[in-house]
DNA sequence: GTTTTATTTAGACATTTGTCTAATCATTAA
DNA sequence: TTAATGATTAGACAAATGTCTAAATAAAAC
């Protein structure tokens, strides 16, 4: 839970994920979306992965990063308590 | 959105939205209920205050903190996008 | 009217965070 | 096998964050 909020508490993070909506991506595709440097991103990356929000598998040289939906719904549901 | 998720992003700010989920709650309350000292916990419901999670209302001496529960409905948009 | 009680404001300080450049690792291409 | 490409790791650094104590403000009680 701590890692979802930290990782969500990012501009750039959340970003990302909306980018990832359409599908998955590789780290440098992603990279040259924003205006940081390729370490800058690959970190972000890190963190949304410590959060579990997004997955990666190494295609060749590539490193292609997928959503991962489950924890929003995890989100939801601490969300959800609020509602009654 | 940024003031909002950066709100989150603290165990004991959260904590404090669960306390005000069974109604509003004294700034002294609430921090009798952490090992936190008062200015600490105050600077927290700022925070909430600016993400707008919660309201206050001066009561004589004491400041009541009400949960709010609209903001929830905003965060619960941005994440149904991703659920489909 | 002075003192106590509830809360916030101010300022200090260590830790965490987001960014960068330089260096490294791993894979593909010449 | 050497060079190029894609990505991460390491380390540095400024800015933001969470905490504290001391001081200020405001209302209540004596």
């Amino acid at each position: 839970m701590n890692a979802l909020f930290k990782a969500l508490n990012d501009p750039t993070r959340r970003a990302i994920l909306e980018r990832l909506r359409a599908g998955p991506l590789t780290a440098g595709t992603i990279a040259e979306q924003f205006q940081f440097s390729a370490p800058t991103i690959s970190h972000h990356l890190d963190l949304l992965r410590q959060a579990d929000l997004v997955s990666s598998q190494k295609q060749g040289q590539f490193v292609l990063y997928t959503l991962n939906m489950t924890v929003f719904d995890e989100l939801m549901g601490w969300l959800y308590q609020f509602k009654s």
